[in-house]
DNA sequence: AATGTTGTTGTAAAAACTTGCAATAAGGAC
DNA sequence: GTCCTTATTGCAAGTTTTTACAACAACATT
C-alpha cells in the first residue's frame, strides 16, 4: 500500500458515491501533491482487481468508481439519468441460470442496466 | 440517410462482428475518403439510438458497436476474453423482476457480464 | 553490505474521444 | 421560387485515457 493508493482510497471512501477518474484525480491532488494522471488511472484498476472498489460502466462506456460495499447493481434511466440500486439478490436466479448454461463461474457483481423511469415514461 | 451513415453501417454489415468506433473509422475511411472521426462516433451514437446498431460494454469502459441482429447478451471471460453470446430469453425474469421493483420500463436489450470461462477456471 | 529482482511511480508522448462552431444541404411554409 | 428552419457535417481545439520507458523504492538472496 503506496500513499497514491492510500490518498485514492480515501477519496472514494469520503465521497461515498462514484466518481469519475478525472474527479478522483482532481480530489486526490489536494491530499497528495504530485500525484499524476496514469497513477491514478493504475491505481483504479488494481484497486479494482483487489476488490478495494468496483467500476461500473455509464452509458457512454465510460468507467466510474466507488467504494466496494455489498453486492449491488445498477439501473439508470436513459433520459434523465436518474440512478437507482438494485439489491444482488434479484440476480442470483439469472446467475445461477448463465452459470449452468455457460460453464462460467465468478460472475460479476457489478453490472448496470439502462432503462426509463417511471417520471420520463409519462413525459 | 447521410452517404456517412450508409457507409458505416456497410462496414458494419460487413464484418458482422463488433468492432471499436476508430477500427470503424479506418474500415469506413476506404469507402467514403474524408469522412471525419468525430462524424463517425456521432453517427454511431445516432444509428444506436434508432436501433440500427447496438453498442457493447468492454470490460475496460469503452463502447463497441456490432450490426442490431436478435436481442442477445455478451458474457466475457475476465482472464482470456474469449466471449459468448447470451440469449435474451434467459434475462426475461429478470427483466420483469426489476421492472416491477423499480418501476423502470424498456430496459436496454445489450448487457456485458463479466466471469471466468471454463478453459481458465482450471489454470 | 552488495546485488538482483520485482513492482510502483512520474514523465512525456500518443491515441481515443468530445465539444463548439461555421458551412452546407434538405425540407416546409409562404 | 424564396425564405426560414432544422439537421448533419467537417474543422479545430479541447479533454480524457493509454502507452512506453526510465527512475526509484522495497525486499530477498547471497
Amino acid at each position: 500500500m503506496t500513499p497514491q493508493r492510500h490518498a485514492i482510497l480515501h477519496v472514494l471512501r469520503h465521497e461515498g458515491t462514484h466518481l469519475s477518474p478525472g474527479e478522483i484525480y482532481r480530489k486526490a491532488l489536494d491530499e497528495l501533491p504530485g500525484l499524476t494522471e496514469p497513477t491514478v488511472y493504475r491505481t483504479l484498476e488494481f484497486l479494482a482487481e483487489n476488490g478495494l472498489v468496483r467500476s461500473a460502466h455509464t452509458g457512454s462506456g465510460r468507467l466510474t468508481y466507488e467504494i466496494a460495499a455489498a453486492d449491488h447493481h445498477h439501473l439508470v434511466c436513459r433520459i434523465c439519468k436518474t440512478e437507482i440500486e438494485v439489491e444482488h439478490s434479484l440476480l442470483v436466479p439469472l446467475y445461477q441460470t448463465l452459470e449452468t448454461a455457460s460453464g462460467f463461474k465468478n460472475l460479476d457483481s457489478h453490472v448496470t442496466f439502462f432503462g426509463v423511469c417511471p417520471k420520463c415514461q409519462t413525459t
